[in-house]
DNA sequence: CTGTACGCAGTACAATGTACAGCGTACAGA
DNA sequence: TCTGTACGCTGTACATTGTACTGCGTACAG
């Protein structure tokens, strides 16, 4: 499926929740029960411990002592709250301090800390993020991240492609840790299990000889993990080849 | 959201789907008026033309002229129907013979290949594949993207590790394209119209001077692309970075 | 004191995957 | 040739989702 969240609402608007715009004028009516935040940080409760797919409105609502139409008096829609989710999350980062420090443990700071975010909001790989929530955790973040870039003789703009490709292979690894968790959720199988039921199905219709070098490279992959994909390992592996092609561009700039 | 396909269903009857196994014996009854591939067919047209959200039961059915029902009697869920659907469009892909050419060309064949698959067929990537459909068009890929790293020097494990960076990111780019498809789908603006309606509202809230390195680099990144996110650019760019990586570890390889 | 704006609640609807039960067909065995 | 049964297909039904709409009561502006 495509990802989640395609707010349709009024950019204005969201971009006055993202930024908290105050209320224009003197509120008329009941005082209100709950606030933005509540609803945010109940919603995002929710995810961290259930998965996105439990981040109902009802379920939500149902939280807050609410009842579900109640939460629209706060947030436009569904899609909205998990912009506001994204970017609380994204404030909330700790920014590590790496300055004066070489270059590549810079840039291995900031994979650490996206990966470090996914670990604490799995869902947060899940959300589309081509059209970023325009808020002050967004901002916050990109500012850093770029900070951490800078001083190695790359280009503005190189900086940014830098950026983007290592973002997009530190989200790539945790979409793929979500999508197991969830699938280990409704399936009750974890990966090594589902592998171990149907590496011997398999082997059963499989011709060898068909595929030689598909089978011996998948058996020397799955003993040398334990298990037939192995997140971490996937992760360490292609951020020593992001630093190394990294590497690469800032020598060649180097001598140009 | 998690991807899309999380097949809880019995693994042996789907592994016999996916490679056609024979009905075990004489039928009775009525004869079938569809065929597997036929569902798969009609499934995989309208995935392509509309996207993955516009593949419902009710739809599919439709399609082929049946009562939604129907399709339970062909295939035993709507996940099992995605396995198919992602199996034949692998077994289906185009697949180049680089045998004696460069390893940079053998591999960027592989990355334009998914690629192209992902361009034909948008919805492929939000199919999740950390439990990938075990069937002929994934063996065969598998087998033939194995070949096109052979003789590099490198160890199996290497040889795996490397495809899933080089898969994983391609992936990731189509990903990117889908979602913007998507947004473009259901907020009735492109990516270009929705960031020239939001970057004057967003320069009303954002402090200048708070975020001075985000402000330039996001500038110049701008400027750079005629859009703020060009997935072409990211596509080349990120290839490039990861012929990079692969020569380095080939390298180091060869001199070891 | 009163009118009005606004927070909150309840009901309602369309869309989804699919469980379940019934109906009729066409082959297996007599 | 006749009949029982396995099986393809259909129709109805249900739980779950986001959210539009309507009504009620509150608390501040005048």
């Amino acid at each position: 499926m495509p990802k989640e969240r395609t707010s349709s609402g009024d950019p204005a608007h969201t971009l006055q929740l993202l930024w908290r715009g105050s209320s224009p004028d003197r509120r008329r009516g009941p005082r209100r029960g709950l606030s933005i935040d509540a609803v945010v940080e109940a919603a995002t409760a929710i995810a961290d411990a259930e998965g996105l797919a439990a981040v109902t409105m009802r379920r939500v609502a149902k939280e807050l002592g609410v009842v579900p139409m109640t939460l629209y008096t706060y947030v436009p829609g569904k899609a909205e709250l998990l912009d506001l989710m994204l970017d609380a999350a994204y404030a909330r980062m700790p920014r590590t301090d790496t300055t004066g420090q070489p270059w590549r443990q810079r840039v291995t700071a900031i994979a650490e800390e996206n990966k470090a975010l996914f670990e604490r909001h799995p869902w947060a790989a899940a959300v589309s993020t081509v059209r970023p929530p325009l808020g002050p955790g967004q901002m916050s973040k990109y500012e850093h991240e770029l900070s951490g870039l800078e001083g190695l003789g790359l280009s503005d703009v190189e900086m940014d492609d830098c950026l983007t490709h290592l973002l997009t292979f530190v989200q790539a690894c945790a979409v793929a840790v979500a999508d197991a968790r969830a699938a280990h959720h409704d399936s009750a199988l974890n990966d090594q299990q589902w592998w171990e039921l149907n590496a011997p199905l398999l082997a059963r219709v499989l011709d060898e000889n068909a595929y030689p070098t598909a089978v011996r490279v998948g058996a020397a992959a799955g003993a040398a993990h334990s298990s037939a994909y192995d997140p971490d390992h996937v992760y360490a592996f292609g951020l020593q080849r992001v630093l190394d092609a990294f590497a690469a561009l800032i020598d060649r700039r180097g001598n140009a």
